[in-house]
Order: structure tokens, then sequence, then C-alpha cells
DNA sequence: GTCTATACACCGATAGAC
DNA sequence: GTCTATCGGTGTATAGAC
């Protein structure tokens, strides 16, 4: 290692400021939608002009990259949380992931979208901000293949089975339940037909 | 009923443009993305400047409304082919809607996204385009009644693993077949869980 | 009725003064 | 680092030519 941490006040007053251009964001992202933050409107909410968030962003889609690695590293802290305490039964085990997912999408559907839909034309994530992503969904990916789910199709299966039932649900009836109320059957579907035991049949 | 259709040269001319504008609007949703539709690039495309659409839509959600509503014409017409030669198994019967749908999203990923996404923002289809959708998912549930698929909750189970496939597969890997190859997977643990008949492990 | 011309308000982005 | 001024582009509105 090189140098030491001494305190570098500029940076720290520079990274204050970009989380403050994040957390405006995330703010009018829930008020007014995703796709509706504009430059303008983030800059009055902190007190500046549009272009001065040039300062601390290179563009747009900048800011969007940095909500989206924000995003998943929030999932990946509420995941390790998790991980700590999984129940021993694969199907409960399961479940309660699926749960855990589900309940993190429907708590910002605006952080949803940014996540895992293509809503943003042009926003590809950067390496960088994909990590955390990379990170949990491995984490994930661990977890079942230890509960029996080796078949890397069925754990693709199960993901798809999820996010279909979040999408359904915030596309058509956001606030609703009648797609959630659907979640612990599917993963049961799905634990029934590799096998996992388990009983069937708990309702949420 | 009141007077004779007469045929009205007028009407006629004004559809025909009608017609026009939206092959334009499709042609470079397909070539540039869905949200990339401006009416200035479709106006050039058929030989007007842009305030001239204007004289046909009301406005540009009006347009992207009229090709919601194509877009549900063109699946319905796919799916009237199709349930006149459906299998008697049920097993096979749901395999082939459910493959029909996804090779229809396939082949169109932006009409896929104006269908069933929400990408566009401020856009709600107006009853008069959400029409031919409520057919044809009303035709679709009544098929799966017959094959013994009866819980509503099932009903929506199915569409979303299939939306979940779908959306995993544009998202992630277009062009691809990753999450194609899980389709019948999905359908048989479905067909399993509900006790249908049929065989199982038919692969794609 | 149909189309052009023009204009407006908004967007992301850039240049340059301070 | 933050501002003002401005650019090209967008959807949209309207006046007026034909």
């Amino acid at each position: 290692m090189l140098g030491t941490p001494i305190r570098d006040r500029q940076t720290e007053r520079r990274e204050a400021t970009r989380a403050e251009i994040l957390d405006a964001a995330w703010t009018i992202a829930a008020d007014k939608g995703l796709t509706e933050v504009t430059l303008r409107d983030v800059a009055v909410a902190i007190g500046m002009q549009a272009p001065s968030l040039y300062s601390y962003f290179p563009s747009k889609l900048a800011i969007y990259d940095a909500m989206f690695g924000q995003a998943w590293t929030q999932y990946s802290e509420v995941f390790a949380a998790a991980e700590l305490t999984l129940p021993r039964s694969a199907r409960a085990a399961i479940k309660k992931v699926a749960n855990l997912f589900f309940d993190f999408a429907m708590a910002s559907p605006a952080r949803y979208q940014l996540m895992n839909e293509r809503v943003i034309p042009g926003f590809v994530p950067t390496p960088e901000s994909y990590a955390p992503a990379v990170d949990v969904l491995e984490r994930m990916r661990t977890h079942l293949h230890r509960f029996g789910v080796n078949d890397p199709g069925d754990i693709d299966l199960l993901l798809a089975l999820v996010g279909g039932l979040i999408n359904a649900q915030q596309a058509n009836e956001p606030g609703g339940d009648r797609w959630a109320r659907l979640l612990d059957k599917g993963v049961d579907m799905f634990a029934d037909n590799l096998g996992l035991p388990g009983s069937r049949r708990r309702s949420r």
C-alpha cells in the first residue's frame, strides 16, 4: 500500500454533493417516475443551475448509472442481512429469498425499473455499477446450489418467474396484491418440480 | 341503420395516410427502438413536415395508441389461426399457446414492449385500443378453462411465467435462446403442478 | 381539409465569463 | 465551481397558404 489515507476535505465535499444530487434524483424518480427526472429539476432541488451538475457527473446517463449501483448495493445489504437467518428447509429458504426480492421491488417501483427493466433509452450499466448486482446474484446462486438447485436453467426459470410476477403486479395493479399472492404458490410449484423437501400450501 | 355505406373517397384517403404514418412509425421503432420514434422522423419518412401529422393524429401518444391496437389485433389474428388446430392434450395445447406468444414477442421486441411493458412515459391505452387485447385474453382464458385450468390465479401465474421468460430473454440476450429453451420446461412444471395429463420432457 | 411556416417551451449538453 | 448564454433537438400549437 502506498501513502496514508489522509482526509481529503475537497474529495469529501465533492462526494457529499454527488450524494445530494443522487438523493434529489431518487426523490423525483419516486415522485414523478424514473423517466421524468430532468437535470433542471434535480439542480433546483439542491439550489443549483442545471449545467453545474456537469461538474459532478459527465452526463445524465452517468447519474442513472450511479443510481443503478446504489440500488443493487442496497439490495446486496438487504440480502446479506437475510442470509444469516435463512431457514434450513430448502423450500422455506427459497420462499424467503423470493419474498425478499419481491418486497424490495414493491418498496420502490422506480428503483426496480432501473435495476431490472430497460426503460431508460440508451442506458447500459458500467461494469463498476454492475458489480454489486453480479455479486449478489452470485451469492444467491451459491445458496440455491446448497439447497439442491443445481441446474443453471432452473435458476433462470425461478428468477424469470419471480420477475414476471413483479412486472405483472407493478404494471397492472401497482399497490395491489393480485400477483403478490401467487409468489409462494409459484415457489411451491418450482420446488415440487425439483423434488425439494418441505411442506406445501403455506399461505402468505 | 341509417344511410347506405357509400364509398367515401375522402375518408379512404385519410385512412390510407393514417396507415402510412403507422407503418413509418413501426419501421423506425424496429430500427432505432420504440422510444426513439420522433414525429419529425415519421413525417419525413412519408414526405411530410412534422406538424402535418396533427391532421391525422391528435398527439404522439395517439400514434402509439393506434400502434398498440394494431399490435394486439395482429396477435389476435395469429391466435385465431392457431385456435383451429390446437392439440387435444391440455399440456401440448398450453405449450403451443405459450410458444406462439413467445415467438410473436421475439419477432418484434419493439412491438412486445408496446403491448406489454410500460416504456412510453404517460402512455395508457384507450379502451378502444385495448379491446383486441381483452378479446384475445378472454379467448385464451376460455381455452385454458377447457383444458382444466380453472383457478384465475393459475392463469395469472402461467402468464407471468411466460412474460418473465420473454422479458429476461429480450433484456439480457436479445436474439439468443437461453430463456427460450426454458419455456416448455416451465409449462411442464405448471402442468405437473395442476395434475394435467400428457407426457413430459418434450424438448423444443 | 391538407400542408407549410413559424414559434414556443422544454430537454440534455457545451462554452466561456467570473 | 458555479453561473449565464446558447445550441440543436424534441413535442406541440397556431396562423395562413392552397
